[in-house]
DNA sequence: CAAAAAACTGACAGTCATGTCAGCTATTTG
DNA sequence: CAAATAGCTGACATGACTGTCAGTTTTTTG
Protein backbone atom coordinates (compact mmCIF):
# COMPACT_ATOMS: atom_id res chain seq x y z
CA UNK A 1 0.00 0.00 0.00
CA UNK A 2 2.63 2.04 0.97
CA UNK A 3 4.92 1.16 -2.18
CA UNK A 4 1.82 1.72 -4.30
CA UNK A 5 1.11 5.70 -3.30
CA UNK A 6 5.12 5.83 -4.05
CA UNK A 7 5.01 4.23 -7.38
CA UNK A 8 4.39 7.58 -9.14
CA UNK A 9 8.18 8.36 -8.12
CA UNK A 10 9.24 6.61 -10.75
CA UNK A 11 9.46 8.29 -13.79
CA UNK A 12 10.12 5.75 -16.48
CA UNK A 13 9.27 5.57 -20.03
CA UNK A 14 10.33 7.40 -23.38
CA UNK A 15 6.16 8.52 -23.55
CA UNK A 16 6.52 10.39 -20.04
CA UNK A 17 10.01 11.97 -21.06
CA UNK A 18 8.86 13.46 -24.15
CA UNK A 19 5.42 14.95 -22.75
CA UNK A 20 7.05 16.41 -19.75
CA UNK A 21 9.75 18.07 -21.80
CA UNK A 22 6.72 18.85 -24.02
CA UNK A 23 4.73 20.45 -21.60
CA UNK A 24 7.22 22.61 -19.79
CA UNK A 25 8.35 23.97 -23.19
CA UNK A 26 4.71 25.02 -23.69
CA UNK A 27 4.38 26.41 -19.77
CA UNK A 28 7.31 28.19 -20.46
CA UNK A 29 5.63 30.16 -23.06
CA UNK A 30 2.20 30.53 -21.66
CA UNK A 31 3.78 31.44 -18.25
CA UNK A 32 6.32 33.79 -19.52
CA UNK A 33 3.24 35.90 -21.82
CA UNK A 34 0.37 35.55 -18.78
CA UNK A 35 1.71 35.27 -15.03
CA UNK A 36 1.38 32.85 -13.09
CA UNK A 37 -2.54 33.55 -12.72
CA UNK A 38 -3.03 34.70 -16.25
CA UNK A 39 -1.87 31.47 -17.46
CA UNK A 40 -4.42 29.08 -17.99
CA UNK A 41 -3.59 24.90 -18.04
CA UNK A 42 -5.75 24.91 -21.07
CA UNK A 43 -3.75 26.78 -23.13
CA UNK A 44 -0.47 25.01 -21.97
CA UNK A 45 -2.74 21.79 -23.22
CA UNK A 46 -3.30 23.82 -26.29
CA UNK A 47 0.48 24.87 -27.36
CA UNK A 48 1.83 21.43 -26.26
CA UNK A 49 -1.05 19.66 -28.43
CA UNK A 50 -2.12 17.52 -25.59
CA UNK A 51 -6.01 17.21 -23.81
CA UNK A 52 -5.84 19.10 -21.05
CA UNK A 53 -6.79 16.52 -18.50
CA UNK A 54 -3.69 14.61 -19.29
CA UNK A 55 -1.27 17.61 -18.34
CA UNK A 56 -2.75 16.95 -15.26
CA UNK A 57 -2.06 13.30 -15.10
CA UNK A 58 1.84 14.58 -15.45
CA UNK A 59 1.79 17.63 -13.17
CA UNK A 60 -0.40 17.56 -10.29
CA UNK A 61 -0.84 20.95 -10.30
CA UNK A 62 -0.60 24.47 -12.23
CA UNK A 63 1.86 25.17 -9.11
CA UNK A 64 3.87 22.01 -9.49
CA UNK A 65 4.51 23.00 -13.01
CA UNK A 66 5.11 26.29 -12.38
CA UNK A 67 7.85 25.73 -9.49
CA UNK A 68 9.23 23.08 -11.89
CA UNK A 69 10.10 25.90 -14.97
CA UNK A 70 10.86 28.45 -11.79
CA UNK A 71 14.03 25.94 -10.34
CA UNK A 72 15.17 25.08 -13.91
CA UNK A 73 15.30 28.47 -14.06
CA UNK A 74 17.65 29.49 -11.13
CA UNK A 75 20.08 26.59 -11.70
CA UNK A 76 20.76 27.39 -15.26
CA UNK A 77 21.34 31.24 -14.38
CA UNK A 78 23.51 30.84 -11.32
CA UNK A 79 26.10 28.52 -13.71
CA UNK A 80 27.17 31.13 -15.45
CA UNK A 81 28.18 33.37 -12.27
CA UNK A 82 29.16 30.09 -10.09
CA UNK A 83 32.54 29.82 -11.89
CA UNK A 84 34.15 32.72 -11.31
CA UNK A 85 36.92 32.98 -8.85
CA UNK A 86 39.53 35.46 -6.87
CA UNK A 87 41.81 34.39 -9.61
CA UNK A 88 40.71 35.17 -12.51
CA UNK A 89 41.09 38.58 -14.44
CA UNK A 90 38.70 41.17 -13.53
CA UNK A 91 38.66 42.77 -17.13
CA UNK A 92 37.97 39.28 -18.34
CA UNK A 93 36.09 37.62 -16.35
CA UNK A 94 33.27 40.11 -16.04
CA UNK A 95 33.12 40.47 -19.36
CA UNK A 96 32.52 37.39 -20.43
CA UNK A 97 30.32 37.03 -17.49
CA UNK A 98 28.46 40.31 -18.75
CA UNK A 99 27.90 38.73 -22.55
CA UNK A 100 26.93 35.52 -21.32
CA UNK A 101 24.14 37.02 -19.79
CA UNK A 102 23.36 38.79 -22.73
CA UNK A 103 23.25 35.92 -24.57
CA UNK A 104 21.49 34.51 -22.16
CA UNK A 105 18.49 37.11 -22.37
CA UNK A 106 18.91 36.07 -26.32
CA UNK A 107 18.10 32.69 -25.88
CA UNK A 108 16.14 32.26 -22.63
CA UNK A 109 13.94 35.13 -22.43
CA UNK A 110 10.95 33.23 -21.11
CA UNK A 111 12.87 31.82 -18.21
CA UNK A 112 14.29 35.64 -17.44
CA UNK A 113 10.77 36.73 -17.51
CA UNK A 114 8.72 33.96 -15.73
CA UNK A 115 11.93 35.20 -12.83
CA UNK A 116 11.37 38.60 -13.32
CA UNK A 117 7.04 38.74 -12.85
CA UNK A 118 7.47 36.36 -9.88
CA UNK A 119 10.22 38.91 -7.89
CA UNK A 120 7.97 41.82 -9.07
CA UNK A 121 4.83 40.53 -7.25
CA UNK A 122 6.65 39.51 -3.96
CA UNK A 123 8.35 35.91 -4.86
CA UNK A 124 5.81 34.51 -2.85
CA UNK A 125 6.76 31.03 -4.34
CA UNK A 126 10.79 31.52 -3.82
CA UNK A 127 10.31 32.54 -0.07
CA UNK A 128 12.42 29.32 0.71
CA UNK A 129 15.06 30.21 -1.62
CA UNK A 130 15.78 34.06 -0.67
CA UNK A 131 15.73 32.88 3.16
CA UNK A 132 18.14 30.44 2.66
CA UNK A 133 20.21 29.65 -0.45
CA UNK A 134 20.61 33.69 -1.89
CA UNK A 135 21.90 35.60 0.39
CA UNK A 136 25.48 32.79 0.98
CA UNK A 137 25.60 32.32 -2.82
CA UNK A 138 25.36 36.33 -3.38
CA UNK A 139 27.82 37.02 -0.90
CA UNK A 140 30.60 34.72 -1.99
CA UNK A 141 30.03 36.23 -5.48
CA UNK A 142 30.61 39.69 -4.39
CA UNK A 143 33.50 38.30 -2.45
CA UNK A 144 35.48 37.58 -5.17
CA UNK A 145 34.76 41.11 -6.22
CA UNK A 146 35.76 42.13 -3.09
CA UNK A 147 39.30 40.55 -3.40
CA UNK A 148 40.20 42.08 -6.91
CA UNK A 149 39.83 45.19 -5.31
CA UNK A 150 41.44 44.84 -2.50
CA UNK A 151 44.38 43.50 -4.91
CA UNK A 152 43.97 46.93 -6.68
CA UNK A 153 42.91 45.43 -9.74
CA UNK A 154 39.97 47.59 -10.17
CA UNK A 155 37.75 50.82 -8.08
CA UNK A 156 36.81 50.82 -5.17
CA UNK A 157 33.43 50.19 -6.26
CA UNK A 158 30.52 48.09 -3.84
CA UNK A 159 30.33 44.54 -5.54
CA UNK A 160 27.13 44.08 -4.45
CA UNK A 161 25.68 47.34 -6.30
CA UNK A 162 28.11 46.08 -9.31
CA UNK A 163 26.37 42.54 -9.31
CA UNK A 164 22.95 44.58 -9.16
CA UNK A 165 23.94 46.75 -12.18
CA UNK A 166 25.13 43.52 -14.65
CA UNK A 167 21.94 41.61 -13.83
CA UNK A 168 19.40 44.91 -14.41
CA UNK A 169 21.51 45.99 -17.26
CA UNK A 170 21.62 42.33 -19.28
CA UNK A 171 18.13 40.57 -18.07
CA UNK A 172 16.22 44.20 -19.63
CA UNK A 173 17.00 42.73 -23.04
CA UNK A 174 14.89 39.76 -22.03
CA UNK A 175 12.06 41.35 -19.65
CA UNK A 176 11.35 44.91 -21.44
CA UNK A 177 12.44 43.43 -24.81
CA UNK A 178 9.27 44.54 -26.56
CA UNK A 179 10.25 48.32 -25.12
CA UNK A 180 13.73 47.55 -26.48
CA UNK A 181 12.30 46.91 -30.03
CA UNK A 182 10.13 49.38 -30.02
CA UNK A 183 12.49 52.07 -29.06
CA UNK A 184 14.95 51.23 -31.73
CA UNK A 185 12.27 50.58 -34.38
CA UNK A 186 13.16 47.14 -35.02
CA UNK A 187 10.51 44.00 -34.59
CA UNK A 188 13.13 41.54 -32.98
CA UNK A 189 16.39 41.92 -32.11
CA UNK A 190 19.78 40.20 -34.55
CA UNK A 191 22.48 38.30 -33.20
CA UNK A 192 24.39 41.71 -33.88
CA UNK A 193 21.99 43.68 -31.97
CA UNK A 194 22.87 41.72 -29.31
CA UNK A 195 26.80 41.67 -29.89
CA UNK A 196 26.48 45.16 -29.88
CA UNK A 197 24.80 45.42 -26.87
CA UNK A 198 27.24 43.64 -25.05
CA UNK A 199 30.11 45.62 -26.50
CA UNK A 200 28.40 48.75 -24.86
CA UNK A 201 27.55 47.40 -21.50
CA UNK A 202 31.36 46.20 -20.79
CA UNK A 203 32.84 49.16 -22.18
CA UNK A 204 31.05 51.42 -20.03
CA UNK A 205 30.81 48.91 -17.17
CA UNK A 206 34.68 47.58 -17.49
CA UNK A 207 35.29 51.68 -17.73
CA UNK A 208 33.40 52.42 -14.77
CA UNK A 209 35.12 50.50 -12.16
CA UNK A 210 38.46 51.34 -14.01
CA UNK A 211 39.36 48.29 -16.01
CA UNK A 212 40.70 48.22 -19.36
CA UNK A 213 38.89 46.22 -21.66
CA UNK A 214 40.89 42.80 -22.44
CA UNK A 215 41.85 43.26 -26.42
CA UNK A 216 40.20 39.68 -28.26
CA UNK B 1 -30.88 61.18 -24.61
CA UNK B 2 -28.03 61.37 -25.96
CA UNK B 3 -27.31 64.19 -23.25
CA UNK B 4 -28.35 61.75 -20.63
CA UNK B 5 -25.53 59.18 -21.72
CA UNK B 6 -23.13 61.84 -21.45
CA UNK B 7 -24.31 62.75 -17.82
CA UNK B 8 -21.16 60.85 -16.39
CA UNK B 9 -18.66 62.72 -18.03
CA UNK B 10 -18.96 65.10 -15.73
CA UNK B 11 -17.04 63.75 -13.01
CA UNK B 12 -18.36 66.34 -10.17
CA UNK B 13 -18.41 66.26 -6.14
CA UNK B 14 -16.13 65.78 -3.77
CA UNK B 15 -17.39 62.26 -2.63
CA UNK B 16 -16.46 61.12 -5.91
CA UNK B 17 -12.85 62.79 -5.95
CA UNK B 18 -12.35 60.84 -2.71
CA UNK B 19 -13.80 57.80 -3.39
CA UNK B 20 -11.76 57.72 -6.70
CA UNK B 21 -8.49 58.74 -5.45
CA UNK B 22 -8.90 56.01 -2.50
CA UNK B 23 -9.73 53.26 -5.24
CA UNK B 24 -6.82 54.34 -7.11
CA UNK B 25 -4.55 54.01 -4.43
CA UNK B 26 -5.66 50.36 -3.61
CA UNK B 27 -5.61 49.25 -7.09
CA UNK B 28 -2.15 50.20 -7.40
CA UNK B 29 -1.18 48.31 -4.32
CA UNK B 30 -3.21 45.65 -5.45
CA UNK B 31 -2.06 45.33 -9.38
CA UNK B 32 1.86 45.98 -8.21
CA UNK B 33 1.73 42.41 -5.96
CA UNK B 34 -0.70 40.35 -8.07
CA UNK B 35 -0.39 41.65 -11.36
CA UNK B 36 -3.72 42.70 -14.08
CA UNK B 37 -4.55 38.89 -13.82
CA UNK B 38 -4.60 38.01 -10.39
CA UNK B 39 -5.62 41.43 -8.73
CA UNK B 40 -9.47 41.38 -8.30
CA UNK B 41 -12.14 43.85 -8.18
CA UNK B 42 -12.68 42.63 -4.52
CA UNK B 43 -9.50 42.98 -3.16
CA UNK B 44 -9.25 46.38 -4.54
CA UNK B 45 -12.80 47.31 -2.97
CA UNK B 46 -11.83 45.64 0.46
CA UNK B 47 -8.65 47.68 0.29
CA UNK B 48 -10.40 50.60 0.08
CA UNK B 49 -12.79 50.21 2.57
CA UNK B 50 -15.60 50.42 -0.24
CA UNK B 51 -17.91 47.98 -1.53
CA UNK B 52 -17.34 45.79 -4.66
CA UNK B 53 -19.98 46.86 -7.30
CA UNK B 54 -19.55 50.45 -5.83
CA UNK B 55 -16.10 50.10 -6.93
CA UNK B 56 -17.70 49.49 -10.50
CA UNK B 57 -20.08 52.80 -10.13
CA UNK B 58 -16.43 54.81 -10.72
CA UNK B 59 -14.83 52.34 -12.72
CA UNK B 60 -16.72 50.67 -15.29
CA UNK B 61 -14.24 47.47 -15.92
CA UNK B 62 -11.05 46.24 -14.37
CA UNK B 63 -9.14 47.27 -17.57
CA UNK B 64 -10.35 50.87 -17.16
CA UNK B 65 -9.25 51.00 -13.76
CA UNK B 66 -5.69 49.45 -14.84
CA UNK B 67 -5.50 51.59 -17.72
CA UNK B 68 -6.57 54.71 -15.33
CA UNK B 69 -3.26 53.85 -13.60
CA UNK B 70 -1.22 52.69 -16.26
CA UNK B 71 -1.09 55.99 -18.08
CA UNK B 72 -0.95 57.92 -15.22
CA UNK B 73 2.44 56.24 -14.15
CA UNK B 74 3.53 56.53 -17.70
CA UNK B 75 3.23 60.74 -17.80
CA UNK B 76 5.21 61.03 -14.62
CA UNK B 77 7.73 58.64 -15.67
CA UNK B 78 8.73 60.49 -18.80
CA UNK B 79 9.03 64.00 -16.93
CA UNK B 80 12.10 63.94 -15.20
CA UNK B 81 13.90 62.92 -18.80
CA UNK B 82 12.05 65.46 -20.57
CA UNK B 83 13.56 68.43 -19.26
CA UNK B 84 17.28 67.71 -20.07
CA UNK B 85 18.28 69.54 -23.23
CA UNK B 86 21.65 69.63 -25.66
CA UNK B 87 22.92 72.75 -23.77
CA UNK B 88 23.04 71.06 -20.14
CA UNK B 89 26.51 69.82 -18.63
CA UNK B 90 25.87 66.31 -19.30
CA UNK B 91 27.59 64.74 -16.08
CA UNK B 92 25.27 67.25 -14.05
CA UNK B 93 22.63 65.89 -16.54
CA UNK B 94 22.85 62.63 -16.12
CA UNK B 95 23.88 62.24 -12.58
CA UNK B 96 20.59 63.91 -11.71
CA UNK B 97 18.69 61.59 -14.03
CA UNK B 98 19.97 58.92 -12.24
CA UNK B 99 19.06 60.27 -8.90
CA UNK B 100 15.94 61.62 -9.93
CA UNK B 101 15.08 58.01 -11.03
CA UNK B 102 16.84 56.13 -8.32
CA UNK B 103 14.52 58.14 -5.71
CA UNK B 104 11.29 57.56 -7.91
CA UNK B 105 11.96 53.77 -7.35
CA UNK B 106 12.21 54.69 -4.07
CA UNK B 107 8.84 56.64 -3.32
CA UNK B 108 6.71 55.06 -6.57
CA UNK B 109 7.66 51.38 -6.15
CA UNK B 110 4.15 50.17 -7.36
CA UNK B 111 3.77 52.08 -10.41
CA UNK B 112 7.32 50.79 -11.26
CA UNK B 113 6.03 47.51 -11.24
CA UNK B 114 3.11 47.84 -12.27
CA UNK B 115 4.77 49.16 -15.55
CA UNK B 116 7.29 46.08 -15.92
CA UNK B 117 5.15 43.41 -15.92
CA UNK B 118 3.00 45.31 -18.29
CA UNK B 119 6.02 45.49 -20.90
CA UNK B 120 7.06 41.41 -19.40
CA UNK B 121 3.78 40.28 -20.29
CA UNK B 122 3.73 42.09 -23.65
CA UNK B 123 2.00 44.84 -23.14
CA UNK B 124 -0.96 44.11 -24.78
CA UNK B 125 -2.35 47.63 -23.14
CA UNK B 126 0.14 49.58 -24.50
CA UNK B 127 0.15 49.08 -27.98
CA UNK B 128 -0.58 52.33 -29.31
CA UNK B 129 1.73 53.88 -26.79
CA UNK B 130 4.67 51.87 -28.15
CA UNK B 131 3.43 52.26 -31.86
CA UNK B 132 3.03 55.79 -31.90
CA UNK B 133 4.34 58.39 -28.88
CA UNK B 134 7.62 56.11 -27.99
CA UNK B 135 9.51 55.81 -30.43
CA UNK B 136 9.52 60.05 -31.54
CA UNK B 137 10.27 60.82 -27.39
CA UNK B 138 12.97 58.48 -26.92
CA UNK B 139 14.45 59.34 -30.39
CA UNK B 140 14.59 63.33 -29.48
CA UNK B 141 16.13 61.71 -26.05
CA UNK B 142 19.09 60.12 -27.38
CA UNK B 143 19.63 62.85 -29.90
CA UNK B 144 20.66 65.06 -26.83
CA UNK B 145 23.40 62.36 -25.54
CA UNK B 146 24.45 62.05 -29.42
CA UNK B 147 24.90 65.97 -29.31
CA UNK B 148 26.64 66.00 -26.87
CA UNK B 149 28.81 63.07 -28.08
CA UNK B 150 29.51 65.32 -31.19
CA UNK B 151 30.46 68.18 -29.00
CA UNK B 152 32.93 65.89 -27.83
CA UNK B 153 32.26 66.06 -23.89
CA UNK B 154 31.49 62.34 -23.66
CA UNK B 155 32.69 59.14 -24.90
CA UNK B 156 31.18 57.63 -28.54
CA UNK B 157 28.75 55.36 -26.38
CA UNK B 158 25.50 54.46 -28.53
CA UNK B 159 22.91 56.77 -26.81
CA UNK B 160 20.23 53.69 -26.75
CA UNK B 161 21.78 51.64 -25.03
CA UNK B 162 23.05 54.25 -22.48
CA UNK B 163 19.34 55.07 -21.73
CA UNK B 164 18.87 51.71 -21.32
CA UNK B 165 21.01 51.39 -18.93
CA UNK B 166 19.98 53.79 -16.33
CA UNK B 167 16.69 52.39 -17.08
CA UNK B 168 17.10 49.16 -16.02
CA UNK B 169 19.69 49.84 -13.47
CA UNK B 170 17.83 52.13 -11.47
CA UNK B 171 14.20 50.72 -12.57
CA UNK B 172 15.91 47.43 -11.03
CA UNK B 173 15.35 48.90 -7.14
CA UNK B 174 11.96 48.92 -7.54
CA UNK B 175 11.12 46.10 -9.38
CA UNK B 176 13.49 43.53 -7.70
CA UNK B 177 13.71 45.23 -4.36
CA UNK B 178 12.91 41.80 -2.95
CA UNK B 179 16.11 40.24 -4.36
CA UNK B 180 17.60 43.42 -3.30
CA UNK B 181 17.04 43.38 0.61
CA UNK B 182 17.39 39.47 0.35
CA UNK B 183 20.72 39.72 -1.16
CA UNK B 184 22.16 42.87 1.27
CA UNK B 185 20.30 40.99 4.26
CA UNK B 186 17.78 43.94 5.40
CA UNK B 187 14.11 44.08 5.29
CA UNK B 188 13.64 47.27 3.80
CA UNK B 189 16.32 49.74 2.09
CA UNK B 190 16.82 53.02 3.86
CA UNK B 191 17.12 56.17 2.71
CA UNK B 192 21.00 56.22 2.85
CA UNK B 193 20.67 53.25 0.89
CA UNK B 194 19.34 54.56 -1.85
CA UNK B 195 22.17 57.54 -2.15
CA UNK B 196 24.34 55.03 -1.68
CA UNK B 197 22.97 53.34 -5.01
CA UNK B 198 22.58 56.50 -6.71
CA UNK B 199 26.20 57.19 -5.89
CA UNK B 200 27.42 54.09 -6.81
CA UNK B 201 25.03 54.05 -10.08
CA UNK B 202 26.85 57.45 -11.04
CA UNK B 203 30.19 56.82 -10.12
CA UNK B 204 30.34 53.88 -12.59
CA UNK B 205 28.58 54.63 -15.40
CA UNK B 206 29.53 58.58 -15.71
CA UNK B 207 32.87 57.36 -15.94
CA UNK B 208 32.31 54.65 -17.91
CA UNK B 209 31.21 57.34 -20.50
CA UNK B 210 34.08 59.30 -20.47
CA UNK B 211 32.82 62.06 -18.07
CA UNK B 212 33.95 63.80 -14.58
CA UNK B 213 31.53 63.15 -11.74
CA UNK B 214 30.41 66.94 -10.78
CA UNK B 215 31.02 67.93 -7.45
CA UNK B 216 28.40 68.88 -5.51
C1' DC C 1 0.28 -13.33 -25.90
C1' DA C 2 -1.58 -12.41 -21.41
C1' DA C 3 -0.98 -9.96 -17.28
C1' DA C 4 0.73 -5.70 -15.36
C1' DA C 5 1.83 -1.03 -15.73
C1' DA C 6 1.46 3.29 -17.85
C1' DA C 7 -1.08 6.53 -20.29
C1' DC C 8 -5.22 8.70 -21.23
C1' DT C 9 -9.99 10.90 -20.92
C1' DG C 10 -15.03 12.34 -20.10
C1' DA C 11 -17.83 13.88 -16.74
C1' DC C 12 -18.37 16.19 -12.56
C1' DA C 13 -17.98 19.18 -8.45
C1' DG C 14 -16.55 23.31 -6.55
C1' DT C 15 -14.75 27.96 -6.56
C1' DC C 16 -14.18 32.53 -7.82
C1' DA C 17 -14.54 36.52 -10.64
C1' DT C 18 -16.71 39.96 -13.67
C1' DG C 19 -20.23 42.99 -15.02
C1' DT C 20 -25.23 44.46 -15.11
C1' DC C 21 -29.37 46.38 -13.41
C1' DA C 22 -33.25 47.78 -10.94
C1' DG C 23 -34.27 50.05 -7.16
C1' DC C 24 -32.72 52.09 -3.00
C1' DT C 25 -30.69 56.10 -0.10
C1' DA C 26 -28.14 60.30 0.54
C1' DT C 27 -26.90 64.73 -1.04
C1' DT C 28 -27.28 68.84 -3.52
C1' DT C 29 -29.67 72.66 -5.41
C1' DG C 30 -33.20 75.92 -6.75
C1' DC D 1 -38.48 71.63 1.39
C1' DA D 2 -39.15 69.24 -2.81
C1' DA D 3 -37.30 67.92 -7.06
C1' DA D 4 -33.18 66.45 -9.23
C1' DT D 5 -28.93 64.45 -9.14
C1' DA D 6 -25.34 61.60 -7.32
C1' DG D 7 -24.09 57.76 -4.85
C1' DC D 8 -24.84 53.12 -3.40
C1' DT D 9 -26.05 48.03 -3.20
C1' DG D 10 -28.23 43.18 -3.38
C1' DA D 11 -29.34 39.89 -6.51
C1' DC D 12 -28.48 37.78 -10.65
C1' DA D 13 -26.57 35.94 -15.04
C1' DT D 14 -22.52 34.20 -16.96
C1' DG D 15 -18.25 32.24 -17.75
C1' DA D 16 -13.67 30.38 -16.77
C1' DC D 17 -10.75 27.55 -14.47
C1' DT D 18 -8.86 24.01 -11.42
C1' DG D 19 -8.57 19.51 -9.69
C1' DT D 20 -10.50 14.69 -9.09
C1' DC D 21 -11.81 10.13 -10.23
C1' DA D 22 -13.54 6.10 -12.22
C1' DG D 23 -13.04 3.68 -16.00
C1' DT D 24 -10.91 2.93 -20.67
C1' DT D 25 -7.15 2.32 -23.91
C1' DT D 26 -2.42 1.70 -25.02
C1' DT D 27 2.11 0.10 -24.11
C1' DT D 28 5.38 -2.69 -21.87
C1' DT D 29 7.14 -6.83 -20.06
C1' DG D 30 7.78 -11.55 -18.49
Amino acid sequence: MAKDSRAKVYKSGRIRLDNEAQILRSAEQEFAEHGFQGASINSIAKRAGIPRTNVHYYFNSKLDLYMAILTGVIELWNDAFSRITADDDPAEALGAYIHAKVMYSRSNPHASKIFASEIIHGAPNLSVYFKKEFRPWFNAKAGVIQAWIEQGKMDAVDPYYLIFLIWSATQHYADFNLQVCAGLGKSKLTSNDYEDVSDNLTRIILKGCGLKLPDK
